[in-house]
DNA sequence: ACTGTTACCTGATTGC
DNA sequence: TGCAATCAGGTAACAG
């Protein structure tokens, strides 16, 4: 979102290129011609959701799901639009931003704006991680009667709004939590430490353009480098960094909660 | 109502 | 080298 406001926000959308009639769902009737003309007034981001403001009244929310990006280049240029490349936007400010998104788990919708507060993908999310009200007592809250790990609690949107599975990971390790405890469990001084630990992870990662795996990148091309800074994800089998290895300690463990890899150290996180 | 599983899709990597 | 199996940043729909 950061990377794309200083090509649309407050830019004409002079030419819209709609590929497909769907990708997670269906597309909005006639988006290109909906769109095309609009003025970008606002980037925001709600979730996971980047929501771009536009004039007369409407809204387009867009989520790149788990391959999706938007790629920027010069209006004009030469440069053939990447594969998967379904929705295609240009600017009267010369800028082209495609929405490539091989597996198609991403989305695009346009709703009214002053719909906002019922839209369906977004009525039901819970706090922003970053603001200040989301504090340890605003968390402990939202977990209390789970009767499910704390892994799964914090994928849940409804929880907590943008935390995904590398960060979770992330944010337990710092937080000293094992992805196994019981939600409700985690209260307190878990709490207290654990809110701290998520609001780190998430800035660090933002401060370093994302995390990029394999060829995700940032709109300017520029790699997200936080990947380089994941101290638990993706490593099993390494040591944590904090302890002192085998025999005491046997590094890294990878366990599987829901279908998706958590990646903790059995010895610290309890 | 709540929780865990499956399904949606393509492409990169791993294993035989 | 080639081919098949496995896995991947998310989340809605479904089953229990």
């Amino acid at each position: 979102m950061r990377g794309l406001r200083a090509a649309l926000e407050n830019h004409v959308l002079a030419r819209v290129a709609v590929a497909r009639a769907d990708l997670r769902w269906p597309l909005p009737e006639n988006l290109a011609q909906r769109l095309t003309g609009r003025r970008v007034l606002k980037l925001h981001r709600r979730a996971k959701y980047i929501l771009a403001r536009l004039s007369e009244g409407e809204t387009a929310l867009i989520h790149l799901g788990m391959s999706g990006r938007m790629v920027l280049s010069a209006r004009g240029t030469n440069t053939p639009d990447p594969p998967h490349a379904h929705i295609v936007l240009e600017t009267d400010g010369d800028a082209r931003i495609a929405f490539v998104d091989p597996r198609r788990f991403g989305s695009f919708d346009l709703f009214a704006t002053a719909d906002e507060a019922t839209h369906p993908r977004l009525a039901g999310l819970g706090p922003e991680p970053l603001e200040d009200a989301f504090t340890p007592e605003v968390l402990s809250a939202a977990l209390a009667g789970k009767h499910t790990s704390i892994k799964a609690a914090l994928l849940d949107q409804r929880v907590v709004a943008g935390l995904g599975n590398i960060y979770v990971s992330e944010a337990l390790y710092r937080g000293k939590i094992s992805p196994r405890r019981q939600a409700a469990s985690v209260a307190g001084a878990r709490a207290k430490k654990l809110v701290p630990a998520i609001k780190a992870v998430l800035q660090e990662a933002i401060a370093a353009g994302g995390s990029s795996l394999r060829d995700h990148v940032q709109p300017s091309g520029e790699l997200g480098y936080f990947q380089h800074a994941w101290r638990v994800y993706g490593r099993a089998g390494e040591p944590c960094g904090v302890c002192p290895g085998p025999p005491t300690c046997q590094g890294i463990a990878q366990l599987v909660q829901s279908g998706r890899s958590s990646f903790y150290c059995p010895r610290t996180q309890r």
